[in-house]
DNA sequence: CATGTTAATATCATTTTGATAGTGACTTCA
DNA sequence: TGAAGTCACTATCAAAATGATATTAACATG
């Protein structure tokens, strides 16, 4: 895929970032806590190849940082950045829209952990408090 | 990447159908009002077999329709089904983290038609109503 | 009838992926 | 002390996906 990172859209410079399938699953997986290239090598069953270069990719665009968590023998971990945490909620909201229209078989849930609640997300225009969806959208490119 | 389909992630779930750059890009044009192969082609700068096998999937997938519009010469367009529309909330918001965390330069805005005003994309808990990332969230997994 | 439009295919080189095995620097167990 | 295990990778190589470019089929238009 060319290069999109120089696009005015937002939503295609996000996708130069964490356009593929990979590099969303391990974000997943850092949110859920998991920080170790063995942890998410079994949790994913993705070859340790691609796996080293994903998690290059996403320390690079700094949505994940390198953390030595043993000296000897040297050891390191990935942990989210605010960048990487701050993606969550795509991830949740894609999720949303998995379980509603691939929802098919017993699917994992998102419960709140204090109130114990299944999380129900949805993304909402923070001005006008309207769901995004129900209203039209316009594009304003710049100049 | 192997067969995600039957994860019992929903997040895993969404990626089967929507996994990559170019059906995200193609939804977002969808979802801005483009139908036609050519349209898609030239806002992309996509090649057109490429073009074709994802319109191909997102069709089978159900996000969205062919419709004929010419019979002589005979021609399709395609047209966001209602999981192809509802998909529009994680593009928006995928969008909104790229402006944040990838806004240098001049980027197009997304604006509500009617007000005119700019959109501010959260995702919240609809039982909450908390913005999601804010608290810690747990995966239930079935059985 | 020559040219243009449009939704594709065909071809083929390049790139990416993915499976598998191996490595280096240790630690732990017997 | 030696064997086995852990862990974060790298090497190798086959297979699959991508992408650039040319071409086609079925018309409409001038």
């Amino acid at each position: 895929m060319k290069n999109l990172s120089d696009a005015s859209c937002p939503i295609a410079r996000g996708l130069t970032c964490v356009g593929d399938a990979w590099s969303m699953l391990i974000l997943r997986d850092a949110s859920l806590g998991l920080t170790r290239f063995d942890e998410f090598r079994k949790s994913l069953g993705i070859a340790p190849t691609i796996l080293t270069r994903r998690l290059a990719t996403l320390t690079e665009e700094g949505l994940l940082e390198k953390r030595r968590y043993s000296e000897r023998p040297p050891r390191d971990e990935y942990v989210l950045t605010a960048a990487g945490r701050d993606f969550l909620p795509v991830l949740i909201l894609l999720g949303a829209w998995g379980r509603r229209y691939r929802g098919e078989g017993r699917l994992a849930r998102y419960i709140d952990a204090e109130t114990g609640a299944e999380i129900e997300p949805v993304a909402v225009d923070a001005v006008t408090g309207a769901k995004i969806g129900t209203r039209p959208i316009r594009v304003a490119t710049p100049e």
